[in-house]
DNA sequence: AATGAATGAGGGTTCATTCAT
DNA sequence: TATGAATGAACCCTCATTCAT
């Protein structure tokens, strides 16, 4: 008998949440430790069922991956949705998209959200979250565009800005720890911070010290 | 016969650069694709050759791996070296380093040298690379540390800054195209302006400042 | 589906009936044409099951090397256990203990229990292994040089004596056959007599016999 | 340049005493580790030649092979042929020839001679390999039968007898060290000593001896 | 629905063999 | 003839997937 949260839901019900258990447990594997590092067997283990018995939820390895690209990308709809009720300057709703986006990810449907592992999808799948993740990278150069333009952020290219921070963002499932020092709240907030601080105009980050020797000024992006 | 690059050289020079080229193009599909979506035959179809020979050069798929995991730490190291040849306050220094680092890492050597898989290292080999990678961010935190007592920079948590940096340039290797439309350099100029600008204390961000020592040239981002 | 000898145990007992055949039918073939002349590929074909089947029950060709030579060791434990419980002379303990050695290795359990092969061992195996062979082989040592103490056997340089012993059943597996037209008991009883009567006194070997031309004198060992 | 032993000869003489010794230092090995585990790297690497080489000398691994067991089988025919210059009872010849096969197994020219790898050998050669080995085998089932027919041996079977006796030689190599303790020439005393005592009337075998518990009678094989 | 056994494709590795120099 | 690099077949092993119970 395997050890699934019991509670009396209709069949279906029963069936959707076992589905989303075995997803959501695999993708906090896969960001762990890498998709091709984590067997079947080893998330059946985690959730106490026998390996055979994930193929009553799911068809395969690769949909599983596939549906937590989904589940990653779901939680950046949400966090623009978010963004898009708190309206204000480009930098402002970047501000508010990106610490929303990063606080999901760290919560706990998220933590298991982002996922590196984008070449062992199946082709069709592969672009439809290609897709999907054009077009959540286009909405941040949009927001930062549309910063630049109401002069609430400085000039950078932002194809390369909106790539920093998701590698940034990427990489955070290698070292963020639920359990550890900061709070998820928190490193959605500092991380915020320091992705941030440099492009906005607004606060002239400190007191007037000269420019680095490398050109380093603000605006000079 | 194989297509290696032929140049006359002694049979040792010979053994060496191929096996060098074995490295860096594993690495660079690794990087890429991933180790794991990386099979040696993809690898040995890449340098023209067949899959047996690539064992005339390294000794197991892993030890390419590690070999891989220690160029970009010699790069790493390379970056800090420099960077205590031009010593300046600790945000000069560190922003000295990320140039140089990143700059390296999207050169000709080093555009296969960033890795993220670590699990499939030999334990003893992921021993070593933890151990080397531990230090490499250490500095850097102690670069960030030594800029805030300087009060070349503002106060942020150094480790999550860290990582911070660490997963922007992890990133790169999924998006940089050698041969795109930024070069090297300007991705290297601009993710170091768009990562550290924030975090430097004291700049007027902007007026027309010379260009730094790197070919860093301000406003030209 | 395999075709397992289907007999109703419980589940672990299956397990391990089945680990058992495989480990006594890869032995069997391990002995009869040697270990690296089988394939584990033969070996599923003999149980008619496919070759990845098999490591259900084994973790790899090792060790299933490994414990063919445990199960080989056990028989000769088995036979000294055996000879403890048959006091006598010397001579009539040894002549105990080859006896049943030999016809269990004769025997269903037994036919694939002699292997050669220890290179092939894993290393830590290999000198698990070799320290046992060592101490079987002083067993009969012992027993030579009891023998002699008591008068019941003559003197010969035991070591060689052993040796002699070990190659002679070492052998067997190439050419017995359990269908043929000796039984293991046959054969053990006739091994048995010839190895050994030219060793036991009793046998007042030679007489005034003139020494062989070839310097070869009874009792000279 | 290869180390061969120059010796100026013929270019026809020079190349048969190369492919000779390479195929006595690969018997040699193919004796002590076993064919499977000797890589054609290792016999070149002893011979302080390259691999591709010893292609100069041999068509195959499987050749060599061959060559070795027909070198051993041509030392078991020097041993009869030896036998023949001396006549004798049927136990006299059968101890000469045994004697002597062990001695010339034992020197330079033979401790590689003896193999027990027959299924590596391609079939045809295996079928010829079978056919001397057998015709070896039947020599000395005659020996003994000539023997047991002049009263100079008691009846055991015969078969089992030249298995124990070839098992007990086949072994040699594993054990018999040239720099050991004993030399060859006295480890060929004693073991025939050892197997033949037992064998060879002249020692009443049996006195009255009571049968062993195990019905081990003297005389009985 | 759950299980555990069985399967087979895929990929890493070794090594005998070939071949250009 | 000698070499060393290249090749490819063979085999071990893993693991996603299937299936009878």
């Amino acid at each position: 008998m395997p050890r699934w949260k019991n509670e009396s839901k209709t069949s279906d019900e029963i069936q959707s949440i076992k589905r989303a258990a075995v997803i959501k447990q695999a993708g906090l594997a896969f960001s762990k430790r890498g998709y091709h590092n984590t067997s079947l067997d080893d998330v059946a283990k985690m959730l106490q069922v026998s390996k055979g018995t994930l193929y009553n939820y799911v068809k395969d390895k690769q949909e599983i991956l596939f549906e937590c690209h989904e589940m990653a990308l779901d939680i950046g709809d949400r966090a623009f949705r978010f963004a898009k009720d708190h309206p204000g300057t480009g930098a402002e709703v970047l501000e508010a998209t990106l610490y929303k986006y990063i606080e999901m990810l760290t919560g706990e449907l998220g933590a298991c959200g982002v996922l590196m592992e984008v070449d062992a999808l199946r082709p069709e799948d592969r672009e439809k979250i290609a897709k999907r993740r054009n077009a959540f990278e286009k909405s941040f150069v949009a927001m930062l565009q549309e910063g630049m333009k109401d002069g609430s952020m400085r000039a950078v290219d932002p194809k390369l800005a909106v790539f920093t921070f998701m590698g940034a963002i990427n990489w955070m499932p290698r070292w963020f720890d639920p359990e550890g020092r900061l709070s998820g709240s928190e490193v959605a907030r500092q991380m915020t911070d320091i992705l941030l601080t440099g492009l906005v105009t607004a606060k002239p980050p400190v007191h007037a010290k000269p420019a680095s020797r490398f050109g380093l000024k603000a605006g000079a992006g």
